[in-house]
RNA sequence: GGCGGCAUAGCCAAGUGGUAAGGCGACGGUCUGCAAAACCGUUAUUCUCCGGUUCAAAUCCGGAUGCCGCCUCCA
């Protein structure tokens, strides 16, 4: 079945066909490095990494790009408020985005330029546009003049009349149109700037993208990805003056991420309410907020709420349980492999929702089915079913990581929590081992009375106990609140 | 003012013409000293409202109401 991808541009689902057949070439728009990363852009960041391990899970031999963003009016501003050299602003965020990234379990692409390392690129496009007269130089400010381009409004679906006549833009006098935008800025005192045939200064935002994208894959490539708030004036900006620039085609399939609210809220800095990735981390495992976001439709604002987290919770513990039986019923068995029919009908099914533009929702939904299976068949306790297990529980994994779940253990997911827990309780763990043990002790002397009560102690404290064969294990209660 | 989106069970959320995925919760059960956890089962005759098209509509068309986003830096 073939891969169908929502166009921003045509407002519709497309049959998808690479530029080059069995290749993909995908460049997202990465982070401007100014401040830490919030959970905003962990959506877009683990909503790419979803497409770009579905391409590849489907054997496309896939090139992924994502850019840093690392000069720009705000970085200049935080260099001069903590009065430390505009690239260091830029090397601490690139460094704390890299551990957040890594934390969430998004891979790495392929090529991840900085805008920086590609100035005299920028110079050669801006002064391209100068020469075909799509731009014009006013006092060593560059503009890029939408009037010349006939295609101008195509991606966001406004002509220009109308955003014209609606606009809130500024008014600069300098401009030929309000919309006119800036290719490159003239150099001001304090701003760091490099030599150019129309006068020093820094570029500006858009050019680095269309610089760096045709640069690594080529022109015209297969998709464009970023947040739909990039649409416009961003991307209709790239590709305007990239179309402007080669008279080509820029990119086959615009892809757009929905926004986070929180509590119904848009969060944002100035409301305040913006949640980092490494306070969110410091809650919950990031596995969470990778099931939280593919629960969604990409394409769907999401509401982030201190509830919706703790289902999510939930739920991916019961991911994790059901593998940890699987491999239970497994452990010390040998058998003949067996594929179970089942598992790879749900597994077909999984695929025909990912075709249907990365419906990672209902792709979930298979997994969830897969996880029900597999228990039922784990309860039936049927030794002659061991092999279907096996066989179920690889396709289960095999799921789960195209998603990018199931990257830890059990062990793992657990301890992260208790040791969480512990420390906001003001515990530690040979309090509750030694509580445990005198527990152990009541329950062997029948002194049930006494085992209860400490079992209703800990219970207090948000810690509850299981009496498995293996002895008694103790776990954190997923949903406090 | 212009453009666009959304409204599905107690909650979260898929589904864009063929008779309502999944998760959380709740309830029932298995298990257990009792529990808990885990697991299994049940849980929307119906998709904001009113009209229309159709053999057939949550899905298409018209209208109403409510919520939200973009048009300005923004993932």
């Amino acid at each position: 079945m073939a891969l169908k991808v929502y166009n921003t541009i045509s407002g519709r689902k497309e049959d998808f066909t690479p530029v080059t057949e069995g290749k993909v070439k995908l460049y997202v728009c990465g982070v401007t490095v100014y401040d830490h990363c919030h959970i905003g852009h962990a959506r877009s960041a683990i909503v790419f990494d979803t497409i770009y391990r579905y391409l590849c899970s489907k054997g496309f031999d896939a090139t992924y790009v994502r850019n840093f963003t690392d000069i720009d009016d705000k970085i200049i501003k935080r260099s001069h408020a903590e009065n430390i050299p505009w690239q260091e602003v830029g090397e601490t965020y690139i460094r704390s985005f890299y551990e957040d990234m890594d934390a969430l379990g998004v891979l790495r692409p392929n090529h991840e330029p900085r805008a920086t390392e590609h100035i005299a690129d920028m110079i050669d496009l801006v002064q391209a546009l100068i020469d075909k007269g799509h731009a014009y130089n006013i006092d060593g400010d560059v503009y890029f003049s939408v009037d010349s381009f006939r295609n101008y409004g195509q991606l966001s679906g406004r002509p220009l009349e109308e955003m014209i006549s609606g606009a809130r833009v500024e008014v600069d006098e300098k401009k030929k149109n309000p919309l006119d935008f800036a290719l490159w800025k003239a150099s001001k005192e304090g701003e760091p700037s490099w030599d150019a045939p129309f006068g020093a200064g820094r570029p500006g935002w858009h050019i680095e993208c269309s610089v760096m994208s045709t640069l690594y894959l080529g022109n015209p490539f297969d998709i464009h990805g970023g947040g739909k708030d990039l649409v416009f004036p961003h991307h209709e900006n790239e590709k305007a003056q990239t179309e402007a620039a080669t008279g080509k085609k820029f990119v086959n399939y615009w892809v757009h991420n929905g926004f986070v609210n929180i509590d119904r809220e848009k969060m944002s800095k100035s409301i305040g309410n913006t949640l980092l990735i490494r306070d969110f981390l410091r809650e919950y495992h990031p596995e969470v907020l990778r099931l939280f976001y593919l629960s969604n439709h990409y394409r769907s604002p999401v509401d982030y709420s201190g509830q919706s987290i703790e289902d999510i919770n939930t739920a991916l513990h019961r991911l994790y349980y059901t593998r940890e039986r699987a491999l239970e019923a497994q452990k010390g068995k040998t058998f003949e492999e067996r594929s179970y029919p089942q598992a790879d009908d749900i597994a077909r099914k999984f695929t025909e929702a990912m075709d249907d533009d990365f419906n990672t929702a209902l792709a979930l939904s298979h997994v969830f089915e897969l996880s029900k299976e597999i228990n039922r068949m784990v309860d039936e306790k049927d030794e002659s079913a061991v092999a279907l297990i096996a066989s179920a529980e690889a396709v289960y994994e095999s799921l789960a990581a195209t998603l990018g779940l199931l990257g830890d253990d059990l062990a793992s997911l657990e301890s992260r929590e208790k040791v969480r827990h512990l420390a906001r309780m003001g515990l530690d763990v040979s309090f509750v081992e030694d509580a445990i043990n005198d527990r152990v002790e009541a329950r062997k002397n029948k002194d049930f009375q006494k085992a209860d009560e400490i079992r209703n102690m800990l219970a207090d404290k948000g810690i509850m106990l299981l009496d498995t064969p293996k002895g008694t294990q103790w776990r954190i209660k997923t949903s406090v609140s």
